[in-house]
DNA sequence: GCCTGATAAGTTGATATCAACTTAACTGGA
DNA sequence: TCCAGTTAAGTTGATATCAACTTATCAGGC
């Protein structure tokens, strides 16, 4: 009796399964905003927290984990850096001294605009790229997985 | 002067990004099937690796960095847990020295087809998750990503 | 046979990711 | 008031990810 794995499976794994594809696209993708970033010494996941920072009133690291689809220990770590460098700061929360709340400093923010033109750029090269795939429906049914 | 980022920009950015929302895509699918493969101690990283390793001829480690759009060195690290468990052996190749040939293990294969099941269960529950979304427009967007 | 340029992979250091466990603080009921 | 259950976040350890640099080898021209 055969233990081994028939390549059909194999195929149709590479082929279908939606985590790779996601993943695949993740790291290709990543690897493109973080070349266009460089200049700033922003990687692609930094510029999208410091982006969701940018808010009226400073959020709680566990709204913010949930916007991102993101572990809460994993914010907790990757804002570290970034408030090394002076662009975030964490300070408790006034009523609730368990809570945290985050926000941008100027320095963040003078970042932010800096690099958003490059964003902009960048995010109209992968819109071209996409072609007939269109970008809405991408959009959609990424947001689907995420719930 | 204003020098901080109108909150339009910043819902441009959340909205639109598809750097973004790829990761975010990514984090939660991959946290479904990391929690799908808990019993057999594989992440969904290492599922997808040790299944593009199931082949007639062993791979060299930079024809799978392409397949799975990694960079080269991450397969090298990702690749160590694995050869420790004994799923994966990385042998010299014989025409030319500087090149590895990955190749599954007995073990590793029986690892797989024991995952395969989990894999296609778990696989489709998401598939019904996307519902009105046609998971293969979605995978030719994110094929088209990873270009 | 010997250079020279190209190629395959390893090493190092930084950030990213998550689960499991722990700590501190809040909240509502007795 | 006090206690029990809940909640927000920190800590630790393992894997994942990439760039920059380095090493070993190969292939072609001479």
């Amino acid at each position: 009796m055969r233990k081994d794995l028939p390549l059909s499976v194999t195929h149709e794994v590479r082929d279908r399964c939606l985590c790779l594809h996601v993943h695949r696209a993740a790291r290709a993708i990543g690897r493109r905003f973080d070349e266009a970033f460089r200049p700033f010494e922003l990687t692609n996941g930094q510029f999208s927290l410091l982006m969701a920072l940018n808010r009226p009133a400073p959020p709680l690291i566990g709204e913010v984990a949930l916007l991102l689809a993101m572990d809460r220990t994993t914010l907790t770590a990757n804002l570290k850096p970034l408030e090394r460098r002076g662009l975030v700061t964490i300070s408790v929360d006034a009523k609730d001294k368990r809570a945290r709340r985050l926000s941008l400093t100027a320095a963040g923010q003078r970042l932010l605009v800096k690099a958003v033109p490059v964003w902009r750029a960048t995010h109209e090269e992968i819109d071209a790229m996409l072609d007939r795939d269109n970008p809405d429906r991408l959009r959609a049914g990424l947001l689907a997985l995420a719930r």
